[in-house]
DNA sequence: TTACTTAGTTAGTCAAACTAATTTTTTGGT
DNA sequence: ACCAAAAAATTAGTTTGACTAACTAAGTAA
């Protein structure tokens, strides 16, 4: 069943991961809020109020791309820009109340969505895939 | 260690398959060929020659973007195109002996960084990720 | 044959990525 | 204390890949 050869394995999870993102996706779509925004508004609310420069390099990507993604947040009114009181230069972004409300319901969104899935699975089954959750995430960077 | 929480199993998965998506991108940013283009390919290159609707139906993009995605790729001579004898509508749309080398080229690329990744895991635990992947392709569609 | 469906293309729009240039502020060296 | 360099954001402009809508050409069925 297991193949060993490296390459088998991570061609095997490539495509894994491309399928499951898919799946999510679709929970996604339906907050009106697309990938990248609701990407950066998850790094703020689970890793607190920040600057753009450390959202920027969270989420890879240039700081002029995160400058659009967050001023369109701020429009939308999901997160609020504040001056920094130490630096005047840089800015803590913070999640508003709203972009809170807005990442509950997507979370409850795709807990409806993939519950389906995981609920198929035995309790041995899902202890194997949070095991590899964690084993890709030590050796991803 | 192990979360038995659906959710936290699903978070835990979404987010280290986007990590291991990224680390994958950039050994094919090397090739020179966007991300879309080169899935095209790969598509084309495992799944044999096929008519541009079944490749933006296996891309999940519409006939329209893949009909440039398609005409790009003719342009840099990795696919070429030819009318189907049997429906004069249709496309027959293969990989050149240009494009399946740089689907080898991608591949060892892809290799290469990926081993350096692997390379730390135990035999059992490459074994874990590849049982992980196969639940994976079970239960997403 | 006329009407419908299917395959693909083209035009036009939009979001998100990039680089380069600019402003404002902070920091370090002399 | 000053001035140069670095750092944080923003803005302008470009490219790519996605979409929809409108089209042509070819096959199918009433």
């Amino acid at each position: 069943m297991a193949r060993r050869d490296p390459l088998e394995v991570a061609n095997a999870l490539h495509r894994a991961a491309i399928r499951l993102l898919r799946t999510v996706r679709v929970a996604d779509n339906e907050t009106g809020v697309s990938a990248p925004k609701l990407s950066a508004l998850s790094v703020l609310t689970f890793g607190g109020p920040q600057s753009l420069t450390s959202l920027a390099r969270a989420e890879q990507v240039t700081l002029a791309t995160m400058s659009k993604l967050v001023s369109d947040l701020e429009a939308e009114g999901l997160v609020a820009k504040r001056v920094d009181r130490e630096d005047k230069r840089g800015l803590r972004i913070e999640v508003t109340a709203k972009g809170r409300a807005l990442m509950e319901e997507g979370r409850k969104r795709r807990l409806a969505r993939l519950n389906k899935l995981i609920a198929k699975l035995s309790r041995e089954e899902r202890a194997q895939l949070a095991d590899a959750a964690e084993i890709m995430m030590r050796i991803a960077e």
